[in-house]
DNA sequence: AATGAATGAGTATTCATTCAT
DNA sequence: CATGAATGAATACTCATTCAT
């Protein structure tokens, strides 16, 4: 599971040192997901990093700044490579709407990644500075991403004309819904639903419904 | 400050004796919502209520059965009438699916009840039987009235074919999405969105692509 | 040693209520000034006043809340009864300073409240407001009550002239000097040295040095 | 920063080697000066030395012992040279006295050597071994000094006859209390008192009234 | 000689829950 | 019914000291 070798109690101090700070934020994301922010417990995640509580406050000097790094180094990249792909791929906006979607809900969806919305959402009213911290960094840099795309759509005839930010919160919204969910209720419901066509659908109502088409008249505005 | 009259000190005791559990719970609604389960202090509950940290445990056993009567007294109702308008209106399909977002809409999303959602969500891993309950007491039973008209629009042939449950989550996921963003990240968006675009934005694309018509084939089912 | 009947388990409610502050009050004074403030363990206060830890946060916020009222209870009024005398006794300004400087040594250098001067000057630069709280209410009131009289003195030709403030400082130093020394390296000292002899020595050199008689000229005053 | 020439890089090794005590001495002489004993962090006056923490742990075994050598190289030098300054100069008591006097408030008054008496007094009782290693180096030592003058003086009949030692406690009480005060409460106080008053009134009264004159008694003797 | 990463014991403060009155 | 005083377990953060390199 430890992307090293494996923590070799007899090998702890050289190798360690650059590694550690990747540890502990591995570690601390797990905890976070598996808790939220103000139940994890700083005990647990120096644990799980095999280290002392005191360890974490050589790098890290607050649970928030331990947060922070998680994010930064967890989520910030994927964005990275969402807006690497957007300027790299010549694609339709459809397609690449398409594309962007799916890329989203297989890295993050299927991963540890996928519980931070929830905690972000659930216990930003609680700890402002992280969540003012995590929209700044990951909403609006991911809707920047999306919004540019949809407006390229629009103006291509390709989409319904309508208010890019209220469509890109529509995309995402069933899919945030769905990670959420996946980490809190999904436990109660003994049947489930199948994640896969819970996507497809989404994407087929959606795109259904965005895409231009004879006689179709322009979303709300106003 | 409280909704009642006046208090009257002349005539406290036989109606307040009755009248006591509904403050409670009314004072434990507003401060579940403004700060989460875990976060949220009984103190404060109790203050909110105009009684005694002790009085709460005279008529509620446990921070968790507070919070159940909570669900019960404020949500399971809202639900009840859902099924009774579902019974009693005679309606297509959907114009009575519209119209049940649209309900839940105006009477959830601009109330206090619109927080529930997001403190469930957030903290169901902490407190399961908390989870458990609200599933039982709530989603199950909005699913089961959505799902109902679902289906029976797709048996008349006014929706797609598809997973009901699906396209029920997908129906509701943007709305309580956008409930939980508002006592969430919002406050970090100087911007913000209209939330009136925000839903007829939603029902017209969901709609749009959940209606059946000509070449539209069925939805993802495996 | 308690001034009550004594903690008495079987009769624990509603007596100990007003007692309460008054007993925490009490066992923070003997651990402060054993201790000094930063080493000064809340578990400890709590432990000798026989309450738990949770108690002392039901009737003060803070340590520093807690020490101010320890000032408060133990000091001011001391300061109040100082300011009583000068108010009622008609004496002239030496024996009054004499009576003044006396009545000191007698309530405060052999009680536990010598050792609160010894706490406040070693750890004012640490605790801003800890000292400033001091200086307001124990300092400010202490020096007006013997600087009026100085000036009195000074005034009537009693004493020689001089700045009033300096006179004071220089008639307390010695003594509050004596109630620091008694509580930290007097315990190194096998010898020792009589607090009596110490103290009239003090009285005799000052008083003599501040009388005014035949020849004798200004204290410096620039 | 560092009182040598300037730490060359070319040849840093034999020199500094000798020189690091110094320089360790000195930086902690600092930080437990600001921050008193216990307070002080051993990572600061590491860092302010320019070395790693545990550096100070080749040259001093424990925070206790690096204090210890503060001591000893920053005050016990002082003392000797006034136990030189005794046995040199031929002067009557009074004048001697005086000069001592006056040379204390000089060299320690206006430097950080003010900052050791407030912190060995207000923490003597936390750290004893702290407190027995400055009574016996610096205390007895210093008060010898004094005491040799004083009771010379006495036996010449310059002073009035009495215990030489509460005489010289009473000679550097308030020049001790003024140099903690000034490192404490000092700074609540706005209006202030300018020390050179204060120095020169205590010397005044002080010497006024150990001055034997004509018909002044011995001072309290039991 | 020097480093600095690692440790872990120590402490103020919070809050759900109890229970004597 | 109501009270509110009392509890004590729980937790983020600090810092002197150690020791492998």
């Amino acid at each position: 599971m430890p992307p090293e070798p494996l923590p070799n109690p007899d090998e702890p101090r050289r190798r360690r040192k650059e590694a550690r700070p990747g540890e502990l934020v591995a570690a601390a994301l797990d905890v976070f997901v598996e808790r939220g922010f103000a139940a994890a417990r700083l005990d647990e995640i120096a644990a799980r990093a095999g280290v002392s509580k005191g360890t974490l406050y050589l790098y890290f000097e607050s649970k928030e700044a331990l947060f922070k790094a998680v994010v930064q180094e967890a989520i910030v990249p994927r964005i990275a490579e969402g807006e690497a792909m957007v300027a790299s791929l010549d694609m339709a906006p459809e397609p690449l709407l398409r594309e962007l979607l799916l890329g989203w809900w297989e890295v993050v969806a299927n991963s540890k990644l996928s519980g931070i919305p929830k905690l972000v959402i659930g216990e930003a009213a609680n700890f402002p500075e992280v969540a003012q911290f995590y929209f700044d960094n990951v909403v609006q840099r991911g809707r920047a991403l999306l919004v540019s795309v949809i407006e390229r759509g629009i103006a291509e005839g390709a989409f319904r004309p309508g208010d890019p930010l209220v469509i890109c919160q529509l995309a995402l919204s069933p899919m945030l819904f769905a990670s959420m969910w996946s980490r809190s209720l999904a436990c109660c419901d003994p049947a489930g639903m199948s994640p896969d066509v819970y996507l497809r659908t989404h994407l087929d109502l959606f795109l259904t419904g965005l895409r231009a088409e004879a006689g179709r008249a322009s979303l709300p505005v106003v």
